[in-house]
DNA sequence: GCGTAACCTTACGCAGGAGTAGGTATGCTC
DNA sequence: GAGCATACCTACTCCTGCGTAAGGTTACGC
């Protein structure tokens, strides 16, 4: 019987991988309940006893999808934004990594952002990295405001830096929807109302809510 | 057999209420697929047979659950947005209604924002709902700057937008986890990042990415 | 060339949960 | 107080989809 030449045997690395790839886009479009191993199998070439040898339950898979696309994630942002530049440089290296990233995979993006999100046993996974990311930016304004001389509770940094974060968040899932849009020219719009704001939070300038 | 008193009967219109606070509240926990009929049904305090006699299927419920969540929220926003304050008048007291509403409705919060964006049928639903609000923020904005005799593309505007409502929805999301935290002063905070920010923008100052 | 290990398959067991059939109790109307 | 509609229940059916058992086939070492 060789009417499909039973396809090539591969070395298990990549199989891997093809059976991430597989897992991360059929989990991308249907969440991770709705999506079911033996379609994922099949999106993968490959039988489902297979992605259970290597990849291990539903679960574990799912964990391994989200380990690789938020590493590849977080390597992008920070191999962009150096340390060692100034804050508004390092602010929109780091948007327009970001940006560019999820420009490039929308898939990984969407099971990171909106299919991990709720889903119990895996929202902790993303809300560590989101933390992480947090931080960085909190870190980076707090060092901005110092070196003006000026010094600001750890909590309102810290939320203002979830708001930047949460902008950009937001920009990126508007961006994984319209594929004509231009990941570069995004940044510089996040860019625009990110610094635009946080200088003036830098120089002093605070609103406040009126008294009535 | 009186050992417990087999629950009072009440008229449709309360039980279908209550129906929907249990729904809310476990598929706010649970995530759509994980979420149970059987559960809901006993967290209401009822048989199962009750809810699909009243709410219909498992799909069926939940967009009622969205549909009640969402539109007490878009209320609650409208209400206190009136549309002849000024433009941060406006901005503050839109943004002091939406924190409130999620500070003391945190559960349909999660379902709207963390449930229902991934999950295929319901995105639509919740991406319409955000649209809406999408398009009162530019509107503001836009009316801002045409006072101020400026002008500036439509999807400029609406990406600004955008980004302003993610960050609001992206607090939110903080607020619903700290329950020790105060919606007003989220707000505040909220407003110091998105009105200094608009602010820049209504007077034309704009960020521009290096040449280098 | 032959054992052995790794690759890969078909075919199934089994649990959980959506949705329903059919029947019981309670209040409301006249 | 008979009849009817509405509120409510227990106890099923059936399907989907996770996870596995048991067996075939290709490459590689010696």
């Amino acid at each position: 019987m060789s009417g499909t030449p039973t396809f090539k045997r591969l070395p298990r690395a990549v199989r891997e991988q093809q059976m991430l790839d597989a897992a991360v886009r059929v989990f991308s479009r249907r969440g991770f309940h709705a999506a079911s191993m033996d379609e994922i199998a099949e999106a993968a070439g490959i039988s489902k006893p297979m992605v259970y040898a290597y990849l291990g339950t539903k679960e574990e898979l799912f964990v391994a999808c989200l380990h690789r696309e938020g590493t590849r994630l977080m390597a992008a942002i920070a191999g962009a934004a150096a340390p060692d530049l100034p804050a508004d440089e390092r602010l929109w290296r780091g948007l327009r990594a970001f940006f560019t990233f999820v420009g490039a995979h929308r898939d990984g993006w969407a099971v990171l952002y909106r299919q991990a999100r709720g889903e119990r046993p895996f929202a902790a996974e993303v809300a560590t990295m989101r933390g992480r990311l947090v931080e960085v930016v909190a870190g980076m304004l707090d060092h901005a405001l110092r070196a003006r001389g000026r010094e600001v509770g750890g909590t309102d940094l810290e939320v203002v830096a979830y708001a930047l974060v949460g902008a950009s968040e937001s920009l990126a899932d508007w961006l994984a929807d319209h594929p004509e849009a231009d990941p570069e020219k995004t940044a510089t719009r996040m860019m625009n109302v990110a610094w635009l704001g946080a200088d003036q939070l830098l120089r002093g300038v605070t609103w406040r809510p009126p008294e009535a």
